[in-house]
DNA sequence: CAAACTACCTGACTGC
DNA sequence: TGCAGTCAGGTAGTTT
């Protein structure tokens, strides 16, 4: 499952091998991904034609790569609506982007698929494939600048120019558990189950104490192990858009040597021995060391 | 506004 | 062997 450390690695190979090639055809192999784009299917490959993606942007776990300048809006589309400036992807729980050769044979999961043309005249295909179909493409009026469609989203953690002052006032307002606060993408961006339960187990806290009953250093504190956790799986991330494939895929390794909680269920506790637990949270599920993380006490009424 | 819930998806796995 | 049930989980949308 691509978190934000799978994301970046994702951007940048995009960024290497997508753009500045003409798009020369787009096929829509399933209508569920760009469920989201204004006009369905038939717009978003129409639009894209002898376009050029100029750059690979990223908000979170959301992509967005800019397009060169188009003739006009789609006709089916009413006066002045212009919705093709940016592609925006996001990858779900299963998504990936490849650039194969013209001719490789079809992923079981292609959804989308887009034939590039370099200068040369040399040809490659980016590939969306999703087995799940959580993520999706989708055009949009946002160009250069973030879309409007993800203004919502928060900064991530690796962002220099993410507040961590107004994360942890924001969060010390809040009443519900911080593992859900750590979620919640217009607080913090790019922080999925797996690095939330990291994060929270390197500070010795439990997932369901309340946001107001944190104080700001701890929350600082935590903010740092999420942001060190994940830029440690990027550092041990792919380095070359070949391996994409196989991080994409929660294959890289990182997630065999270096979690300490996630998927521990029943193991001891790399800190303190005591066997690990798991608990439902929100249809899915938390792990945590019962003895270093303390769930809090009932809030008097 | 905040909080909490559900729907959306497919395939691997488990139990009978 | 098959079949029903469970689980994985990010986000948008709805309800309270």
């Amino acid at each position: 499952m691509p978190e934000l450390p799978e994301v970046e690695v994702v951007r940048r190979g995009l960024e290497a091998h997508a753009l500045d090639r003409v798009i020369t055809s787009v096929e829509v192999l399933h209508d569920r991904p760009v469920r989201r784009s204004p006009g369905g299917a038939s717009v978003f490959a129409g639009a894209l034609v002898g376009r050029t993606f100029t750059a690979a942007r990223r908000r979170g776990k959301y992509l967005w790569l800019p397009l060169s300048p188009g003739s006009s809006a789609p006709a089916s589309l009413p006066m002045g609506a212009q919705v093709d400036d940016a592609v925006i992807g996001h990858l779900g729980m299963s998504g990936q982007m490849l650039v194969q050769p013209v001719g490789a044979p079809d992923e079981k999961h292609l959804r989308v698929r887009f034939t590039l043309a370099d200068a040369t005249g040399a040809r490659s295909e980016l590939r969306f494939v999703d087995q799940r179909m959580f993520g999706g493409l989708a055009l949009s009026a946002g160009g250069a600048e973030l879309p409007p469609e993800i203004a919502h989203i928060a900064r991530d953690l690796l962002d220099p120019e993410f507040d961590l002052d107004d994360f942890a006032r924001r969060v010390r307002r809040r009443t519900s558990g911080i593992k859900r606060l750590l979620l919640d993408q217009t607080l913090v961006s790019g922080v999925g189950n797996i690095y939330a339960d990291e994060a929270l187990w390197r500070s010795g806290l439990h997932g369901e104490r309340p946001g107001d009953r944190l104080t700001s250093a701890q929350v600082l504190e935590l903010a740092g192990h999420a942001r060190d956790v994940m830029s440690q799986a990027l550092e041990q991330g792919g380095t070359s858009f070949d391996a994409l494939y196989v991080n994409v895929n929660g294959q890289s390794g990182y997630f065999d040597r270096s979690l300490n909680a996630y998927g521990r269920e029943d193991e001891p506790c790399r800190r303190c021995g005591t066997a690990m637990l798991r608990a439902a949270f929100m249809n899915r599920s938390s792990y945590f060391c019962p003895s270093c993380q303390k769930p809090p006490r009932a809030r008097r009424a």
